[in-house]
DNA sequence: CCCCGGCTGGTCCGTCTGCACCAGGGCGCC
DNA sequence: GGCGCCCTGGTGCAGACGGACCAGCCGGGG
């Protein structure tokens, strides 16, 4: 009874974590890694060619970063399952890669049996989240669309009129909308708030 | 003429990588990793313990972070030498770390070999940066130290007055050194800032 | 049907911030 | 000693921002 290995495709930045990781997912015969990639594109590439069964997809990569290959996909039926792999455990994050349609969610802190166990989980269509001990349990991020649209454009440096102007709409209107967000992040400043939106994975390096 | 081995204490929060980075190392023989960290407490206690010749440390660790961890060993003189190394090219961090006595640093994406290789560097006294296409080639961070910390308590969120109090300096000369920041950073607000910060590692989650 | 929540816009007002410009003290270096 | 840089503090001012309000529109659910 020797099942056919899960196969995977791992996508992380890191050369030396890509070979952990596989070193840890092929330990036991029962994972089979047949492709990386250090970046989003490369992902895309890779799971288009290769279709393993799951993608484990680092959320903080150069260019094109996890979310939006997980939303890449989203609409491709011959799509792997995703394991979604971060850093750091933000809440800010799952609730975009619920709609982008993850499967499961781990972070990186995890010892790498952990992480094979997840992919293993994953592949049998069992659970979404593998993160032990979330730091804040709380709601997944309480903002509307248009608060989060918004407090992401702050983030970045915007000003207020600049924020208007991207979103084509009245500075007045964005001004609500960050007076909104304050109001749910417990927060009274613009530092405050592109803080924790740095904190919580709302915004990105590169 | 079998030489010793290069012992190295690894610390770096994600076994994966650590794992992926023991193999890289001890493959060819010339290095021995002894000990691994992960965080930075971990990595002084092993440090302390095992008296490596060389330190691979990471800088976005939880609780104690590199830099930290750099500082503590900067008066011991038994101290092994560090190789930095860090998920992004922050030439900000750089900057610390030279005052903090860091030998080399080197980026996560680049090949687990080249790590080894900056490791033998180090070892041998040669060298201090191997970061082969920084991402910005200017000056390693251009602010000076006052600038440095008023500006990663303003990425945490404080407001002038509350950075002036922390540094028992006048909100006066807080804005002083914020206006030093931003003409160097080409910044016009403290969103722009907070943003840089983050983007260059200044300021870190947890 | 009505109600609720989200999105849109607005006004007023006080505070915070960024900027220009000034000046003294300390410290290292030539 | 003289020079330059950093750190410190100050004043005055314009513009950006946050807070407290208000109101209309729209879509979904009870």
């Amino acid at each position: 009874m020797t099942e056919t290995p899960v196969t995977v495709v791992v996508a992380d930045d890191h050369p030396a974590f890509r070979a952990g990781i596989r070193d840890a997912l092929e330990k036991g015969g029962r994972v089979d890694v047949v492709g990386e990639a250090s970046d989003g594109a490369e992902a895309l590439k890779a799971v288009r060619r290769l279709r393993p069964d799951v993608l484990l997809l680092d959320m903080n990569m150069p260019e094109t970063s996890g979310p939006e290959v997980a939303a890449a996909l989203q609409d491709d039926p011959e799509a792997p399952r995703i394991l979604a792999l971060s850093a750091y455990n933000d809440s800010a994050y799952i609730h975009g890669l619920l709609d982008a349609g993850a499967a499961g969610y781990i972070t990186k802190d995890q010892h790498p049996t952990a992480v094979r166990e997840a992919v293993l989980a994953v592949h049998r269509g069992e659970g979404r989240w593998f993160v032990p001990i979330p730091r804040k349990p709380e709601m997944l991020s309480p903002l509307t669309g248009r608060e989060h649209e918004v407090l992401v454009l702050m983030a970045r440096g915007l000003d207020n009129a600049a924020i208007g102007e991207r979103l084509r709409i009245a500075e007045n209107t964005v001004r609500n909308h960050l007076a909104a967000v304050y109001s749910k992040l417990d927060v009274s400043s613009a530092r405050e708030a592109v803080a924790w939106a740095w904190e919580n994975g709302l915004a990105q390096r590169q």
